[in-house]
DNA sequence: TGCATAATTTGACGTGCGTCAAACTTCTTT
DNA sequence: AAAGAAGTTTGACGCACGTCAAATTATGCA
């Protein structure tokens, strides 16, 4: 089977994941409509600032997105690896310049679909509409769980408590990473792995 | 003009800030369907580990959602005022038992809808779909924005920028809830009010 | 108007974690 | 296989802020 044949599989099984089951008449529509992109490590995919023309999900590879505060600090704000969106969700919907920059960490396969496109679908076919908000919703939630983890006070209880939701994170992301997404300096994080705090 | 007649406007002017103008006929099933409720200081709107039966929006007073961790300490998480959602949205959308408690500041008067009667409204009228996903794109941004202010490290500078974005906050709601809203002790927010810190 | 309760302030003390700097290790690339 | 870059660890030092405790001020209710 062909990367493309394998690509078009994923992209089936998100929308089903998403709206449930598909027509043969909205797939072919929807064919007409999403496109296949690579990325190489660094590469940016979402700029902040500029207002999202496009929803991306991941097919493989890991995105990482951020935001530079006033001191020019890198701050991540959240991982998308497989079959997870990737792209600044609430400026895509509401049509304002994102916060947040969106960068491959791997060689990064993705699907998106322009505003365009994906408004002119739904036009079509109402019933997808649910979809978006589910996407929303997840994201919602995930932002939750992210403020959430952020509010504990010990740093030992942030990287212990991340370790129980995201086990997997430790072995894909540079330490860096980790620690700017756990709101912490790296060498704290390097301590407290070490058992040192 | 009557209490409820008022309220009646201010549902109106809600709907269409989120999906645009109105028909008669549309108009006339959303009354069917929606509901009005008050609550005194202290009543609960939405208790965390349930999921949500119903969407909320203020139309007068203020709410706080909050949520408490392991350790008992209750973690404040957003205000609501007039002319905004109250309910734990993504719980809503996906129907996960909510993460955050609603609880009233002050008397408060909200128009209310049930789950079940908001989809079937949906699917009535489909153009309305877009409401939701723009109620919860301002929540993703609202969500984002909190998030980024937690991230700054000085107490000082996190109610500085918060001053700049709510001013109107600290006339309106006790320090405790600011203050753990922010994420600081309470001391440190009176402090930092003082010009100690 | 006065009392009870809630809200805010002030002080003293200890420590978790950020910062700077340097060593060490692991990946890339040729 | 070697050289360079990227990632991680370790040490030393200081202070912002949390915690406990008690005083002071504001608010609601009889």
């Amino acid at each position: 089977m062909s990367s493309t044949e394998n690509h078009l599989q994923t992209a089936i099984a998100y929308v089903s994941k998403y709206i449930g089951n598909i027509q043969e008449e909205e797939l072919e529509l929807l064919l007409q409509f999403i496109r296949f992109a690579n990325y190489q490590k660094g590469d940016l995919i979402y700029r902040h600032g500029e207002i999202p023309k496009s929803a991306s999900f991941v097919i493989t590879g890991a995105v990482r997105s951020y935001y530079i505060d006033e001191e020019g600090k890198e701050n991540t704000v959240g991982f998308h690896f497989e079959n997870e969106p990737a792209f600044p969700y609430g400026s895509f919907v509401e049509l304002v310049p994102a916060a947040a920059s969106f960068v491959a960490m791997e060689p990064v396969a993705v699907v998106w679909i322009t505003r365009h496109d994906f408004y002119q679908f739904l036009e079509t076919f109402p019933r997808f509409e649910t979809g978006i908000a589910k996407v929303l919703g997840e994201y919602l939630i995930k932002g939750g769980q992210h403020l959430k983890l952020m509010r504990i006070d010990s740093s030992r209880e942030r990287y212990k408590k991340l370790l129980g939701i995201q086990p997997e994170l430790v072995n894909r992301v540079p330490l860096t990473y980790i620690a700017s997404y756990l709101g912490m300096a790296l060498e704290t994080l390097s301590r407290v792995r070490a058992g040192k705090l």
